[in-house]
DNA sequence: CTGAAAGCGCTTACAG
DNA sequence: CTGAAAGCGCTTACAG
């Protein structure tokens, strides 16, 4: 390995002004520094990233550390996160760390024993659950992190969606379209997301004065089969819904593959919209017709987590470390305008 | 943090002592031991690892490099090579890093620049291509590392599975079976297992002294579409296959789709086989019926990878740091005894 | 503009 | 069985 000393021998100057060299600094003869940097490439010099660490305190590595499953199961979200992550961790000279827990780790533990040991700069921590012990275990140690969504029970650096906003938008959407008895497909509502969107259609209801029929709102885990069952089961009901809006794409999927098997046309007899997180199998223009919503791509998310957790570490103080992005409305074309009695049923 | 100089100070010992007591070295009164050791659980001490590596020239990090893609598209297969071998790693306390380098970037110049920043171990390269650019410049920085894989072009550590073998003990079956005519879907054959699976088949046709047919061994990217299409073109030939070899199981998949669309019955009129790694999203006893062929699950190749690799780093000679996985085979439903006219007809 | 010195936290000969 | 000292490669006050 070529260090310091190395270039320092080669072109008699000592290792400080070497060092002073190559970190570009102010004070240093401009002559002097073009050799020395000259010198350091042709000896193929990079910097020793061990000893920089243990001098400045700042080894460069962000880690997130997820739980194992013995079971092999493809998650494609959890693939496109770590891969989206690293590919902006790593272009921008620092180092992420994938550390797969095994089966039943304690991951709070393994986040302080890491931290701990020093080598670790900051996390990204993603799902996080209401009261999620690691946040509250990070804080206690003090480690720089940064949460992928949010824990509404703590306050905690985030970068997430106004998940409200995407409820309260689609609805709205139908609301003025005419729609009186909507369906919603949402994920399970243990989670926050969850929760909100449920919340922003209520008040897109409210707001318009239209009373939400609690018996349309389900609430799944958002695959295609659920999506499918569930538009089965809203459909065959006595008083079917007029429109549904999804959750994710796949249970969009769903929504038109019960449609179709029920002889339902889409948009003409069944309006649908879903919410399009840019990373699902099911992109919206690949639905006939085409389908709209409320987008949010999620590769934005991984600049501003990079972002705002450097800022963390930096300890640059801001009005806030947190972060909701952009969301973004298309319109597509699941969804017409059609026309009720007072009951909510569509009159042709 | 906490340091070995705060537990010097908290129990009045030099530092050397008490690191030496954590380090179990045999020189160090029990007694010093055990209260250096409470100590340092009370406090919640943890090794500076930067420190450590400092010194030792060592920092447990092995990293693996992948390319970059623009478009996120989800390789599943990726997806488990990197969960597999992070929670392998992170197992055995070492530190597992994925780099996503930008698309287009120089992963050559990448593996180079990180070995020479002193903070990786050792590197593990997938996917390997003849001649591969990686291993030879790993070989002359003197890089540790390790292939999931083989080049035959270069020499190096690598973990793979027998590829002649598989194809040789799947042909060799069905030869035995009476089968005469054996269609063969195989990887793109510029890849090197996939050639070595061709020289397996070639090689137990031989064996049984029969002439295989060029015209039958088809080669492609391993998808189901890919398999359903090969084999309806087979099937429609003037002279069809009684049986066929998949390299895979989403291969052997459109197999029978394709069987199912010609009302061609598995096996009665068509014998099939393929090769399974335990980690595509068709596992054989979800066919019907069960399919047979050769196994060897990936999941087994994270620890032989690890094993050998921390072997490598520490320098450790042996007869080889490589290794070949086991190969089973599975009977399964889906194969069955003919008879053939001299031809290679089945005779009903 | 340049250099000698200290120190990050650890490990490990070396001397007692 | 224990401790003082050196050193891994770097950065950064400090003094010239």
């Amino acid at each position: 390995m070529v260090t310091l000393k190395d270039i320092s021998r080669e072109i008699g100057l000592s290792v400080t002004q070497v060092s002073r060299a190559l970190g570009g600094h102010a004070d240093v003869n401009p002559d002097t520094r073009d050799r020395v940097r000259a010198t350091a490439d042709r000896l193929g010099y990079r910097p020793n990233a061990i000893a920089r660490g243990l001098k400045t305190g700042r080894s460069g590595i962000i880690a997130m550390v997820v739980a194992g499953t013995r079971t092999p199961e493809s998650n494609a979200h959890l693939f496109e996160i770590v891969m989206g992550l690293s590919a902006e961790i790593s272009a921008r000279g620092q180092t992420f760390v994938l550390h797969v827990a095994e089966p039943g780790a304690d991951t709070m533990r393994l986040h302080a024993e890491l931290y701990r040991s020093g080598s670790i700069d900051g996390f990204v921590l993603i799902g996080p659950a209401s009261d999620d012990p690691r946040i509250a275990r990070l804080k206690k140690l003090g480690a720089p992190f940064i949460v992928h969504g949010r824990d509404p029970a703590q306050s905690h650096a985030f970068v997430d969606i106004d998940n409200m906003a995407v409820g309260q938008v689609m609805a709205d959407h139908l609301l003025r379209l005419g729609h009186r008895r909507i369906g919603v497909l949402n994920g399970v509502e243990s989670e926050f997301f969850a929760v909100q969107r449920r919340r922003g259609v209520l008040a897109a209801h409210a707001a318009h004065g239209v009373a939400a029929d609690p018996a349309l709102m389900l609430s799944m885990p958002m695959i295609a089969p659920n999506g499918r069952r569930a538009t089965l089961a809203l459909l065959d009901a006595p008083q079917p819904p007029t429109a549904i809006i999804a959750g994710n794409t796949p249970l969009a999927l769903g929504v038109y593959q019960a449609a179709a098997a029920r002889g339902i046309r889409v948009p003409h007899d069944l309006s649908v919209l879903a919410h399009d997180d840019g990373l699902d199998m099911c992109p919206p223009d690949s639905f006939t017709p085409a389908l709209g919503g409320t987008i949010a791509p999620l590769t934005t998310a991984w600049v501003a987590l990079a972002d705002h957790l450097a800022d963390i570490i930096a300890a640059k103080d801001g009005p806030s470390h947190s972060r909701i992005l952009d969301l973004t409305f298309r319109k597509g074309c699941s969804a017409r305008a059609i026309s009720v009695d007072t009951r909510g049923h569509a009159v042709p």
